[in-house]
DNA sequence: TGATCAGTTGAACGGTGTTCAGGTTAGGGA
DNA sequence: TCCCTAACCTGAACACCGTTCAACTGATCA
């Protein structure tokens, strides 16, 4: 039975979740698809190619409504959005991270947040500046949650995950600084 | 003619500098040392340990001294450290980050920016968030500017490096969001 | 009926990290 | 001088990995 490229993508977004980043190959999305490995590449032209769409559907199933007036409230929406996509997912923010780092997607956030900071009086060379700050501090820190949980959960550590730092009080850190700027 | 841990570490920073993280590879770092892969495993336990070693040479390399009295400017010192240490090899944030993050070394930049952070008038519960904050924005901001630069030097991309944000602005940012909390 | 085309097969290529039993070699104590 | 120990290395193998490619299937549609 033949599969579409929404199936491929399906499966592959399962497979991350229930066995992790590491577990996510192309033969082993073959064996889920009852399929040859090369059959993937009818679909996805390559595996970085496929973990780009992994990442936009990780983004856009985690999508939330928007509902904040103010900016620094409409910054605190998008990065929670984010960060919270990425965590749902195992290995997430890994992915997620990652794809964006290399510019093959997950591009929607970053551009969101230069938005929201245009819209704002934020002066216009502070834009990308603040926006890459805030990514890079939301990436950052569910980057290192979700590997703390992991552990966690595997009993590698006994660390207890309160030692991790509030996720909000570090973003408004930023925040506030970016608003001893703004008018 | 037997190695030395010291020689092998030397030769994969020597490695990596001149190839590339890709390059890093056991076999081809065996052939750098004309030794066969597995001799490579009797200095170190597996891959991720030589990655922790490269590392901590990588910071060891880029010390630098410390000059500055007030904590805002120590801040900015260690980060700036920190950051040109990595920048000085190629694909030295990748290595960096990545051993960082999974906890397996480069923690000294920041346990010393706990000590700043603690000695100065920090409240206690802010520490490790703030020091966070920074660590991910120093990491991001490298990894995006390394990433760039190599990829505007092979020609794959003619985007100029001028896009890419300020790092000492963008510091400021969280600095100044923490210099609000503080007396 | 015949052509088209999305989807798949199965084998192969050239890599990767890692393991392991056994070999070599240099140095120091008896 | 002999022997032993420890450091260091060999060479082959194991179990994977992403990717390519010519050839095959099967449904859709003119």
């Amino acid at each position: 039975m033949p599969h579409h490229r929404s199936d491929v993508l399906a499966h592959a977004v399962a497979l991350l979740d229930t066995h992790g980043l590491a577990a996510l190959t192309m033969r082993r999305l073959g064996a889920e698809l009852d399929v040859q490995p090369s059959a993937i590449y009818h679909h996805f032209a390559s595996k970085q190619a496929l973990l780009a769409a992994v990442a936009d559907e990780i983004l856009a199933r985690g999508a939330r409504p928007r509902e904040a007036d103010e900016w620094p409230d409409r910054l605190r929406e998008v990065c929670s959005e984010l960060r919270l996509a990425m965590l749902a997912v195992t290995d997430g923010a890994d992915v997620v991270a990652t794809v964006w780092a290399f510019g093959l997607g997950a591009a929607a956030p970053v551009a969101e947040l230069e938005k929201v900071l245009a819209d704002a009086e934020v002066p216009a060379e502070l834009v990308p500046v603040a926006s890459r700050a805030l990514v890079h501090y939301v990436f950052g820190h569910a980057f290192e949650e979700q590997t703390a949980r992991q552990a966690v959960r595997l009993g590698a550590v006994e660390r207890s995950l309160e030692s991790l730092p509030d996720f909000d009080l570090g973003l408004d850190l930023v925040i506030d600084g970016l608003r001893a700027r703004v008018g």
